[in-house]
DNA sequence: GTTTTTATTAAGTTTTGCTTAACTAAAGTG
DNA sequence: CACTTTAGTTAAGCAAAACTTAATAAAAAC
C-alpha cells in the first residue's frame, strides 16, 4: 500500500544505473550495491508504478518504451539532488566552489572573451573553469550537472528541466574554395563541414537541401579552421561563421544560407551558484 | 556518514508541510504523521544539508533565509514526483485523465475561443478542463501541478521548474470617461486598475510613473469589464487590452502605454500529458 | 499560579532495504 | 552432450531507518 509519490530516490538511481550498463550485475557494482539488492529494488519500483519498465530478452533485461519517460524523470531527479547537495556544501564551507562555464568555441573566441576576461579580473574570488566543447556535449553535461552555465547552439529541443535564453543570431556563409566561379547550388560541393552528431550540422544540412545542394561530405571537423584549411586546399566546399573563416585563408565567402541563435543554458528549478547571475548578465549586454 | 545525495522525499515533504502551516503539529497532522516524527526527520534534514534551516521564536520555529533554496528543491522534487504518478496513473489504466489547461480571461475568449473550440471537437476522446483564472494563480497553480498547460501574462521572473514561451504581443490603452478632453499625463485618473497582486497591474504601475501620471487607484478588479463599465460611469480611467473594452460602452480609447506578452507556461522535465503538445501547436499556429 | 499548547527526547516497535546463500535458466565450452 | 560460466531471481536473516506512544521541557494563555 505504498503511496506512489514516494518513491525512494534509491530506485531511480537504480533505474539510471542499468539504464547506463550493459549487464545489471555491472549496474548495481557500479553504485556498490549487491545484484539482488537491485533487483528486488526495481521489481519494487516497477510495482509501485504498475508500468512494465523490463523485457527480457534470453537472460537479458532491456527497458521498454515505457520506461524512457521514467528514465528521464530519474536523471532530472538525480542532477536536482546533486544540485542541492552541492549547494549545502557552498554554504557550509563558505569556499563557493569554482564557477563551471561551458562555452561553444565560437562564444569563447569571438563573441565573448573580452566578457570572460573582465567577468575574472573583477571577481577574482569566484574560481572559474572554462570548458570549450561542442553545444552536444555542453548540453549532455549541463544535464549531468557539470557545468553552472553554458553558451551553445539552440538545440531543437530544450533538454529537460533546463531553461535557455537568447542571446545572438549567427550568420553562417558558404566557403568556396578559391577561383570556384558561380554555380548553380546543386552543382556546389562536395563538402567539408562539421562533425554528423553536430547541432550546427543539422541545421546546415537542412538548408543545402532547401537550395537543392547535394550535401555530398568528405570530412568532417568540429574546429573551423580546421575545416577552412581544408576548404583552402581544394577539399571541398565549407559552411561557417563568417567571424571563424581565417582572413590569410585563401578561399572565397559565398552566401549567408545559415542562421543559428546562440543561447544560454542553465538548470531550472535547481539553487544557483552566486556566480550565474552576474555572468548572464554580462553575457546579455555584450551582445 | 549519510550520503548527502539520498535525502527521503518524506523529509523534503515535511519541510514544504511546515512552510505551509502556521504550526508543525498542524503541518504534521496534515500529512498523516505524528509530531515527533516530523520533528525528527526535520533535524535529520538539517544536519544531512549541515546548514540551519529553522529559527527558534519562543516556542516557535521559523524558516531562516537559508531554509528558502531548499523548500523551493523541496517544491519542485514534489510537483515531479507528483506527475510522474500521474503519468504512471494514465499509461496503465489507459484513460488518460483530463487535460488540464488554465488560461487569462483574455486568452479564452477574445485570443483562442476558436482554438479550444476545434481542439474539443476534433479530440473528443481527450477529456478537458478548462479554469479561467489571473495569471499568477494560474502560475502558482501550474507549479502545484493543476494544470498541464497554461496561457498567461509573461512573468517578471520564470518560476523554477517551468518553461515558458512566447504567443504573442498586447497593447494595453488608456481608457477614458466620457468628454474627458486631452490632459497632460500628470493629470490623468485617478484609475480603475487590476489588482495590487496581479501581473499586468505592475507592468501598468511602471508605465504611469515612466510618462508621469500619479497612480492614485480607487477601485479594482480582475475583470476587465467591470474595469470598463466603472469607467465609462465614471468612476476613472482605466489601462485595458483594447479587445477588451466593450464597444456598446460610451468610453474614450487613448494611446496604448503598456505592452504585455502572453506566453505558453508548461512544467519541465516531467512525464507530459499527450495533449499538451497538440495543443501548444494549435495555439501557436492560431496566433 | 495553573492549565494549554508546542516542540523535543526517550523507548519500543514496525518497516525497509540490505546482505549472503541457494536456485533457475540461458549461453558458452570441451 | 555433459559441464561450466554468467545473469538474474528468490529466500532467509539481519541491521538500520522511520514511525509510534509516553514522558519531558518550556513558552503562552488563563
Amino acid at each position: 500500500m505504498a503511496d506512489p509519490l514516494d518513491i525512494p530516490l534509491r530506485q531511480l538511481e537504480y533505474l539510471v544505473a542499468v539504464a547506463d550498463h550493459s549487464t545489471w550485475s555491472a549496474a548495481a557494482a557500479s553504485i556498490g550495491v549487491s545484484a539482488p539488492a537491485l533487483s528486488q529494488g526495481l521489481a519494487d519500483l516497477e510495482r509501485r508504478l504498475g508500468v512494465q519498465l523490463f523485457d527480457r530478452q534470453g537472460r537479458r533485461r532491456v527497458l521498454t518504451d515505457l520506461a524512457e519517460p521514467v528514465l528521464q524523470h530519474a536523471r532530472t531527479m538525480q542532477t536536482m539532488s546533486h544540485d542541492l547537495a552541492q549547494w549545502a556544501e557552498r554554504v557550509n564551507t563558505l569556499k563557493i566552489g569554482a564557477l563551471r562555464v561551458g562555452m561553444l568555441d565560437v562564444g569563447a573566441v569571438v563573441h565573448f572573451p573580452e566578457v570572460l576576461r573582465t567577468f575574472r579580473s573583477d571577481f577574482p574570488d569566484i574560481r572559474f573553469h572554462l570548458t570549450v566543447a561542442p553545444s552536444s556535449e555542453l548540453l549532455a553535461g549541463l544535464r549531468r550537472s557539470d557545468f553552472d552555465l553554458i553558451v551553445c547552439v539552440q538545440p531543437s529541443e530544450t533538454p529537460p528541466s533546463t531553461t535557455s535564453t537568447h542571446l545572438l543570431k549567427e550568420e553562417l556563409v558558404v566557403v568556396r574554395p578559391p577561383d570556384t566561379g558561380s554555380l548553380p547550388a546543386r552543382k556546389w560541393g562536395p563538402w567539408v563541414l562539421f562533425p554528423q552528431n553536430s547541432q550546427t550540422r543539422s541545421l546546415i544540412e537542412r538548408s543545402l537541401r532547401d537550395i537543392g545542394a547535394l550535401p555530398q561530405v568528405v570530412a568532417e571537423s568540429h574546429q573551423p579552421d580546421v575545416l577552412a584549411q581544408m576548404v583552402s586546399l581544394g577539399l571541398g566546399w565549407g559552411v561557417l561563421p563568417i567571424a571563424q573563416v581565417p582572413s590569410h585563408l585563401d578561399v572565397e565567402i559565398g552566401d549567408a544560407i545559415v542562421t543559428r541563435n546562440l543561447v544560454i543554458c542553465q538548470r531550472a528549478g535547481a539553487p544557483q551558484h552566486p556566480g550565474v547571475e552576474m555572468l548572464v548578465e554580462r553575457l546579455q549586454s555584450a551582445v
